[in-house]
DNA sequence: CTACTATTCAACAACATCATTGAATAGTAG
DNA sequence: CTACTATTCAATGATGTTGTTGAATAGTAG
């Protein structure tokens, strides 16, 4: 064969692994969760309703395409994305959402019937962050509030969220967020607040998105 | 089924047509050529060397996936990248580039033997291009430099190169570039122009690159 | 209307990917 | 050393994807 015909099926290749990698919707929603924060096997099958078997090859494949990265810690084997491997992630999903009309109809169709669901928009949360007039909720597990979260943001995962309702503030918006517009967290946390008589709204956009925009993120307790 | 996890498994097989579209290394290889300019499927067929009944189904099913768009031109179809479909590429490319080693193992393997390939980095370039003392040389096809080059960039496909040795200096540096670095015309016109006594040196990125650096791309002739 | 052209369609066999299952491994705790 | 745990491996049938071939389509030019 001609090598120049050679060198580009070789190079292209292995572009296409990188591809092969998220061609899956298994191990988009993996990578999707990791950069939310490392994770371990378990946990990850956990989250995604998989057998633990399909997850741990799903992450074979994932860091055979160099996407994600592994280490050993004590019992569990942590696997984490790879440099990148997000802000990548990221400029797919928005694709994906700007351009294939299915997305929006699948998100319309899932949030009928429920209440109070229009997003709150970023400029009118920054304005009432400036206003000292709304709590944020960051309603994901702690362990992902703990790897990134909105600055001013208070950790409430929705599994505490009945336990904190006497804590929240009856008098003022509160403001739920999660990983992102396809999480569905925040839409549980907003529907339970409503339903108890908060003033609660959803923000669509996760740490990543927040991030992204250029505005402030902050890590730890 | 429980309706959270339908509606994640429904989003995420959305968001895979993405990946599946971009899983496949010809459909890279057309998505790459697209990112240049817009071209017909013939034109695809012949600079990919693959059948046109072929192209014509890779470009299906990018169209499916909304990667591609398509118009019909007199007797042609047309195909163009959708919207920030480059930077999406040019962002699977960069981490393909840095975590998968084997590419650069390809790339030298190709070069080897092949003098003067050492690429021309972009600091020393820009400097040169400020003492006005270097030949920037285009060697795409003409349709490619019209829908994009580099500023002050002359047009000298390759095919055209061996009829404009008299007009290219023999006392300056001449710096070639084409698509980018895995693009093969401008290696083989640093060779060719080596042979014949110039001083010619290759620059590995191309136009996508170099408008994404943030420096100063024209259009037209 | 006829000949022609660029593109797409249809059908096939070869091959790859998927989820699932149960077993194997390797490392930890007692 | 033994029991246990988290993870990985291996094998399987079902389902998708690929490239190839030749035919069909639709639109243009004469």
């Amino acid at each position: 064969m001609n090598p120049n015909r050679q060198f580009k099926n070789e190079i292209y290749e292995q572009f296409s692994r990188i591809g092969k990698a998220v061609s899956n919707p298994r191990r988009l929603e993996l990578l999707d969760i990791l950069c939310q924060g490392e994770r371990t096997v378990e946990g990850l099958a956990k989250e995604t309703a998989m057998p633990v078997a399909s997850t741990s090859q799903h992450l074979q494949v994932l860091k055979n395409s160099r996407l994600v990265e592994q280490e050993k810690k004590g019992l569990y084997v942590v696997y984490r994305p790879a440099p990148m491997v997000c802000e990548f992630f990221l400029s797919m999903r928005r694709i994906a959402e700007t351009r294939i009309a299915e997305i929006e109809q699948i998100k319309n169709r899932f949030l009928a019937g429920k209440e109070g669901m229009e997003p709150m928009d970023r400029d009118t949360l920054l304005r009432r962050i400036r206003e000292d007039a709304v709590t944020i909720l960051d309603v994901r597990p702690p362990e992902e509030f703990r790897a990134g979260h909105i600055e001013g943001a208070v950790s409430v995962p929705l599994e505490e969220l009945g336990l904190m309702l006497a804590k929240l503030p009856r008098d003022q918006e509160i403001v739920a967020y999660c990983r992102g517009p396809y999480c569905v967290l925040s839409i549980q946390a907003v529907e339970f607040l409503n339903q108890n008589g908060f003033h609660a709204l959803r923000l669509e956009e996760g740490v990543q998105d927040w991030r992204a925009m250029g505005l402030p993120v902050a890590s730890g307790d």
